[in-house]
DNA sequence: TTTTTAGTTTTTTAATTTGAGAACTAAAAA
DNA sequence: TTTTTAGTTCTCAAATTAAAAAACTAAAAA
């Protein structure tokens, strides 16, 4: 008996968007298309096989899958007594550390074109000039993402 | 006779180093090395076959790198009177252009969330709730941006 | 104790990506 | 006109990635 959750050919639609998204930012299409199942489905706790047989995967992709999005930190799970199964669902309220770790990023590209400018000649001037200001503002974005936090939250209540 | 250009083994280091990046980013490898070497080099602007033999690439994979980063305007070349050659070099000096591209990014995303949420039942509160503060922070960011800029600008003068 | 459940791991296959090599082309030089 | 230069394009092989299928495992249920 199909374990499948029944979705509308919207949400359909919106978990390939979705995932087509995902995976352009690295992730495999199975991946993808598990968390993007997991923004879109109205359940928002789906188990092994609810999410394998809505998703039409085999058991190893979805395991491979389920296991990188949780040590990814984009997906985790609970469990309900007198029921064996785990019930997976998006880390969505983890979005700050999210973003957070996307800043982080900025940090480490700046690190290294810091690196790379202090390897430059002096000549090249206009070159260096521009990878400094890059370095600058990178430095300078990350620098301003407390403020713009609590600029948000407060505008937010 | 060997055009390639001669590297420190620092700089060769931070050609690998920025070309993991870029690979992680979604360039192909022979890309990311490219425009990691027109970063690092000391000389800014390489004939094509420079950047071949420095890199160690096939003509095709040059070819083929080159144009894909000249068409995500990431390279250029400039010529040289009574010389036949393109003399490729990065295009640094839009970096802003790049950070506006990454920042529209941002933009897409959250307008694709925004769908996601209208597509979604009203009971699951908390969900929404985060959903509803990820579009919202994503648009706010976005928002801040000419700010940010402005601010920028008048503390680097 | 045996069976079932809920996954995990291993093996194999398929698809995609990447880039080498060689043939090709258009313009310039000889 | 022939040759050379500066790439481009095509064909193919190697490497990598993705996922299916099937064997396996540990805990719980019967």
């Amino acid at each position: 008996m199909s374990e499948a959750i029944k979705l509308t050919d919207d949400q359909k639609r919106l978990i390939e968007r979705l995932g087509v998204y995902h995976e352009k930012s690295g992730m495999s299409p199975a991946s993808g298309r598990i968390v993007a199942l997991l923004t879109v489905s109205p359940v928002v706790e789906l188990s092994f096989d609810q999410i394998r047989e809505t998703l039409n995967l085999s058991k190893s992709a979805t395991s491979n899958a389920i296991n990188m999005l949780m040590s990814m930190g984009k997906v985790d799970y609970i469990t309900h007594s007198g029921d064996r199964k785990r019930y997976f669902r998006s880390k969505i309220g983890s979005w700050r550390e999210a973003m957070k770790q996307s800043f982080q990023n900025i940090t480490n590209v700046a690190d290294l074109l810091e690196e790379v400018l202090e390897n430059r000649p002096n000549d090249t001037e206009k070159f260096n000039k521009n990878l400094t200001e890059v370095i600058s503002f990178m430095r300078f974005i990350n620098n301003e993402i407390p403020a713009l936090y609590k600029k948000w939250e407060e505008q937010e209540e």
